[in-house]
DNA sequence: TAGTATTGGAGAGCGTCACTATCCAATCAT
DNA sequence: ATGATTGGATAGTGACGCTCTCCAATACTA
């Protein structure tokens, strides 16, 4: 399959492919002579993913190249790997100086009190963090029972995730990395339906005043 | 409060408060001259309001402008508000063609299941279609069974999030508009760090292979 | 009242990002 | 042999979120 089929086969111009290919997201074709590389269906499923995850998932190419890097090559530690993953997906938060005694008060709140391990180094702590602190900012804090209902029923949704894991090792990687980043807008668009839903339910139910 | 005063009050530049006055995210101060105008502890809130949805949200200044705007000036249909409001937070899909008989197999199968009312006007209708999309392009479809299992607890979180919901009107909306939006990163967090949790401890527990 | 600082407002500039377009020499297809 | 296509490199583009500069009007300060 030259560039051109490529292109015809994944629906994106050849531009753009070879855009993916400079920046190191798509692998590069085996090369028949100087002018001339071999694709084949691994490119186009490798170029649909990276839609996936450039579009609905919301990563830039940069954070996508980080995803792909680790289902491409991961570590042998998947739950070092999973870490890594979380640090690539948005939002992006800075790390705390690491001087720092108790960088994330209100994570760590929440985390002991859901029975959950606490270790700053976890990107998505300061994400917690940062989520957190912006719901006081705006002057909508979240209250800590509910942090709590959402902490249990999250967790138990991630054990619901995880005991579905294909047990072979590279199969588990990429279930656990994309399934993070794919499943998120899913969650979100059902958070916001439900929501929409109860909304609708109260309101013809006489929302009085 | 004179504009450089906010400035320190809020901890922003005054060339960005002035970006935010221009692009209509902060409502003007109040004119004493043409070359003064004065603020008070509202725009000092609005300015935390903003920077919140900028930021840990990841709203554009054109989606924040719009959320904003239904929280100044809301409908009287809290249901429709709220629609408003989804359209608004990315992810931004475009809707389908009119004549499409069924635009949105997936989702509408998925609501039907789960006993919620299927708009295809619904913005997050067309979000849930595209995520699903996206799971499926990149070669990781959401089984039906898993689909449910999260749209049940989803919909549970959404009545305990509805619950406490204030009954002042201008509250409420508030309340049910930014909290879509504030609470949805708090919400990522928690799902990854049960993940993270999950697989510490089946990393620990002897994953074999 | 003279002189300096600050203000609101408008315009242009800047750095980043995700492409997109152009060019080129080597090679392929006929 | 000759026109099209390729991989590869470089530059351009449009959107975005600020940021900078300028200005005349006004406010404070002596």
């Amino acid at each position: 399959m030259r560039i051109s089929e490529l292109a015809g086969a994944s629906g994106l111009p050849v531009a753009t492919i070879k855009f993916y290919l400079r920046e190191g997201l798509l692998q590069p074709g085996l090369a028949t002579s100087a002018t001339q590389a071999a694709y084949d269906d691994g490119h186009v499923r490798r170029l649909r993913v990276i839609r996936a995850l450039t579009g609905p998932v919301g990563l830039s190419v940069q954070q996508a190249r980080t995803i792909l890097g680790l289902i491409d090559d991961p570590g042998d530690d998947l739950y070092q790997t999973l870490g890594s993953a979380v640090s690539a997906l948005p939002p992006v938060v800075e790390a705390a100086s690491v001087d720092d005694p108790d960088p994330y008060p209100r994570a760590r709140a929440a985390l002991e009190a859901l029975g959950q391990v606490y270790d700053p180094r976890f990107a998505a702590v300061a994400q917690l963090e940062a989520a957190l602190t912006a719901t006081e900012d705006a002057g909508m804090p979240l209250s800590e029972p509910r942090l709590l209902e959402y902490g249990r029923r999250l967790r138990e949704l991630a054990e619901f995730d995880l005991e579905q894991m294909p047990s072979e090792p590279h199969a588990a990687v990429e279930y656990t990395v994309l399934g993070t980043a794919l499943y998120e807008p899913v969650l979100l668009a059902l958070r916001r339906l439900a929501h929409q839903d109860v909304a609708a339910q109260r309101t013809l139910g006489g929302d009085a005043d």
